[in-house]
DNA sequence: ATACAAGTAA
DNA sequence: TTACTTGTAT
């Protein structure tokens, strides 16, 4: 098997996040400590070229590292984009790669791993591989089929690679006796892998799964993280959509895991404390994961008797190209002695007997509000990696202008305006506003039609807003060659950008272009700024403090042509200087 | 037997706590829903002249009775105390009334109390009354031999006396069929009645149990709350002392129970996922309470099975007249399904063969941190009677500028500017920025001087800038108390908070105080005007964009008072609108 | 939806 | 020791 055919690296996608495997990429420090030079070597010779990636980061923080590279979960959409299924987003997998990935579990703090473990665990992706065999490969459009090893701006990952790669890449291909049966509940470490297979299995979440309020909600799936926060004990709809018909008897199977290295070898279970609860009321009391499926089956197989559930995947219905399928989960990712907050994974496969023809993995986080951990979990990956900012370079501020709100109309974008302001401060302030305002309103002219001299002229024919996709964002600015570039990294509206646009990180996507970056982070600018400013007039509604016009008057009258350059039209003028009786009693208030 | 003569009532004794039985304050309203008038009647005649104490707050925060009344727990001394023993303190108890105690378990939800289990009761505490015989009483120096029953500002009280006192008082010493033997072990319900006993059996606590620092310290125990805190699985010393040398063979037992009258059934014992922690580990893994001493007894006895430990009462050391007994206590309070957070009491009794010949309780919290815990409930009963925060209330937006952050220099804060708009979107931008800046100015005249109706009075004598420390600013803010969670966040300067003060940002970080979140956005608004202002200046430097003057008029020309009100100074036209040939030139480099 | 409680990690 | 996490009460 000549694994090296099928992988085909190209320099240009060297920006796309890595796919990453269950636990591989820390094996990095651990596995120089615990193994034998001999055994090392070995295992040098035994890996094939295509190897996890990783960085030191992921090891130190010990984050699922799917969490780092939601890229690397093919198969998770929304709603929306699962309805149109033939988009060729580049988020196919190739399947042929899969066989020569390397899942290596980290080892446990004062144990030590074996050649064979480690030749096992190969075994196991060998035999993915084969089971792929049967798979109809699936290129992007782009005609990628593998995502990038490298992470240019990584030195340790590319430290462990150097350690990992460069071997003969035969491993894969090689038959082991530790070898398990490609059954999805067999193996020692079940895989989680995404694979599509050649059903073109994927799983998604609604969009927004319920009518709660965001703080009760019961359940959430958070995409960034590909990570499902919910309720223990309550029945989370997960949809799985496959664009072929399924043979009968075809059955979605749901087994936990852990998402850490040194946990994965552990069987997730319900705790004790729980399994007591549910003793009379449930039978299968001990499994973590349910199904109020009428045909589910609840498993406990494999070498280490991990317990699963299975349930059919039926026919979508009518009007409907998914089909829903419950889970419940029944113990808190945070309950004692078990689970004890570890990170968890639900891994769902597609299988057909005991072939394995799909697959897809989310991080679950199972809490009593999930809203709330969601949140916090958003703003703890904000401020990740600032433990101390070095104190930045100046100049770049202006890109920092920021928060989200829709565009207002632009009809009345001509009239002229005068306003009296009170004080050099607020006058130096409004001057700056608007000398940045105006400064953005020229990027966007200028790339929406540069033959244009009217400030009258947009872009954009419907006002953008956080929903907005980057997509037409970009076409608007006629930057649409970079769409694949935010795409590939998660970026889909410009809700997903927000506070994102700056020339550092553009530079990280591999926008470099000087022209282009000033485009995009001037464009970003404004319509930041046309947001915030939404957002605060929407502030000023219900506030009882309100400026008055002093004086009224007409300049510059000039008759407004129907589509014609109205150069201005009215104006008003208004002090701002507010009478200090007036101030003093409205403060007293 | 006339228990009468033996209970001596006095008037000033009112306002000592009274004594308490276990569970026996709430058995008011459940009572009378619970009893047929026959047996209730029945229970009157056969209840003593004695009754237990109880209050309608009590009853409504099913709070732990024995908490509220720190006197009615003789028998705990400190060290010291327990050192000088023939100070006469007041907490020596009076045996005899023991035997008229009633004390009345609540009844559970939905459950019904037979006055056979009411008797049964009874007869318990008459059987206790009988082995008090063969005690020494002991007087205080006050010549109190009671705790006042009533208290009066406790109108409910007085209702459940009404109703259980005034009888013949020949119960107490009825035998009563459902009679249990007198050991501890027996009773359905756990006395913890103080008891000192022919022996003078009293209990306490090293004043400082340890050398560690507060704050790690493995057990503490609070003499306001006759509580100990206490670390589960660690040893923690307990002293005993008697007056008199005992028999071969005392032995004391601890016992652990619930404190809350609708917890008092239940047995105390380990959690599922603790028992299962350490079923290989240990013997009888199931006591809640293990004990180190190489002579220690596991028991389960009585109809419930209540589980407890005894050690034998060795004799003091040598020059010591004290005895130290470890006891371990291997769930949390708040351990899952089982003790859940429910308050805890341990009765330790002394007991010879099964007679009980003195008993103490104390009150007991499992907890990770007892020196942090104790702490916290202290300045809990310091603010107590304020229940916890109101829910915010919205809309009071108008304080959300009161603080804003303080205006830059001043001196020419009156001159007065005109300004041309270009553009309806420019205007409304221009005049949020406008209100949200008078507003704050406004509010922080009125905060700074209210008498002054200058804007010339700051807050501030310093301008921030990027590199001013969160810290300052917060301080500035009076918002010091959240310097340590921007710091957690790695946020150490203004410009590392820049475009992140949102509410939802702030909400992230923990910051939900309405009032405070409203001030810092409000602030930080201001700030980032009043900063873009002095960014944007600095890089029209290098841009060759620059918005010139176009008209220059003096407009209420007043002269400028040197402290004085001035209107105005001078009035600066500008358009806007840029020329379209300079706009496209620009755009194009 | 907010605030608190309490175990636990850094 | 601090502060965060996270279940739970109000
Ligand atoms: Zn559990
Ligand atoms: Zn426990």
């Amino acid at each position: 098997m000549e694994k090296q055919d099928t992988v085909m690296l190209r320099e240009e996608d060297r920006d796309t996040p890595p796919i990453t495997g269950f636990g591989g990429s820390s094996t990095e420090a651990k596995l120089t400590l615990a193994l034998s030079d001999a055994t090392f070597n070995q295992l040098l010779a035994d890996a094939g070229p295509v190897v996890p990636h990783l960085t030191a980061s992921d090891v130190n923080r010990g984050v699922g590292l799917l969490s780092r590279a939601p890229n690397s979960f093919f198969g998770q959409m929304t709603e929306e984009e699962a309805s149109d299924s033939n988009d060729g987003v580049p988020h196919i997998f190739e399947i042929e790669t899969e066989a020569v990935q390397i899942n290596v579990p980290n080892l446990q703090t004062g144990t030590s791993t074996t050649l064979s473990d480690i030749n096992a665990i190969l075994a196991g992706y060998a035999n993915c591989s084969n089971n792929s065999n049967r798979c109809t490969p699936q290129e992007t459009n782009e005609g990628r089929c593998f995502p990038a090893l490298s992470d240019p701006a990584n030195m340790e990952g590319d430290y462990i690679r150097q350690f990992l790669s460069g071997s003969d890449g035969e491993a894969a291909a090689r038959p082991v006796s530790a070898c398990q049966p490609p059954s999805s509940v067999a193996a020692e470490y079940p895989s989680n892998t995404p694979y599509p297979g050649p059903y073109g299995f994927q799983i998604f979440f609604s969009k927004a799964p319920e009518n709660e309020s965001k703080k009760t909600i019961s359940y959430v799936y958070v995409r960034d993280e590909n990570r499902l926060y919910v309720r223990p004990n309550t029945a989370c709809p997960i949809h799985f959509k496959v664009d072929q018909q399924l043979p009968v008897g075809t059955r979605v199977r749901a087994m936990p895991a852990y998402s850490r290295p040194q946990d994965v070898q552990d069987v997730v279970k319900r705790c004790m404390n729980h399994i007591q609860e549910d003793r009379e009321k449930l039978d299968h009391c001990d499994h973590f994961i349910r199904s109020n499926h009428r045909d589910v089956r609840f498993e406990e197989a494999g070498p280490r008797r991990r317990q699963s559930v299975t349930v059919p995947l039926d026919a979508p219905p009518t009007g409907s190209d998914y089909t829903t399928a419950m889970f419940e989960f029944m113990c808190f990712s945070s309950c004692t002695g078990t689970i004890n907050r570890r990170p968890l994974q639900v891994v769902f496969t597609l299988e057909q007997g005991d072939q394995v023809i799909g697959r897809h993995a989310i991080e679950l986080k199972v809490c009593a509000c999930p809203g709330r951990d969601a949140t916090v979990n958003d703003a703890k990956a904000d401020t990740d990696g600032k433990k101390r900012k070095a104190p930045k370079a100046r100049g770049e501020r202006v890109t920092e202008f920021s928060t989200v709100q829709p565009l207002t109309s632009t009809t009345e974008d001509d009239t002229l305006y005068v306003v009296q302001i009170h004080g050099r401060e607020l006058y130096k302030l409004v001057m700056t506003i608007i000398r940045n305002y105006e400064m953005s309103r020229r990027y966007e002219e200028l790339s929406s039609s540069p033959s244009t001299s009217s400030s009258t002229v947009r872009t954009l024919p419907v006002p953008l807003g956080p929903d907005t996709t980057v997509e037409r964002w970009l076409q608007s600015l006629d930057m649409a060659k970079y769409v694949k570039i935010f795409g590939n990294h998660g970026l889909h509206t410009l809700e997903d950008i927000n506070g994102r646009i700056t020339k550092e990180y553009l530079a990280k996507l591999g926008i470099r272009d000087a022209t282009d970056v000033n485009k995009l982070v001037g464009a970003y600018v404004q319509f930041r700024n046309i947001e915030a400013q939404g957002k605060l007039s929407s502030l000023e509604s219900n506030d009882s403090f309100s400026y008055t016009p002093t004086t009224s008057q007409q300049t510059d009258g000039g008759a407004q042509a129907n589509h014609g350059y109205r150069v201005s039209k009215t104006t008003v003028r208004h002090s701002y200087k507010m009478p200090n009786a007036k101030r003093r009693r409205e403060a007293l208030e």
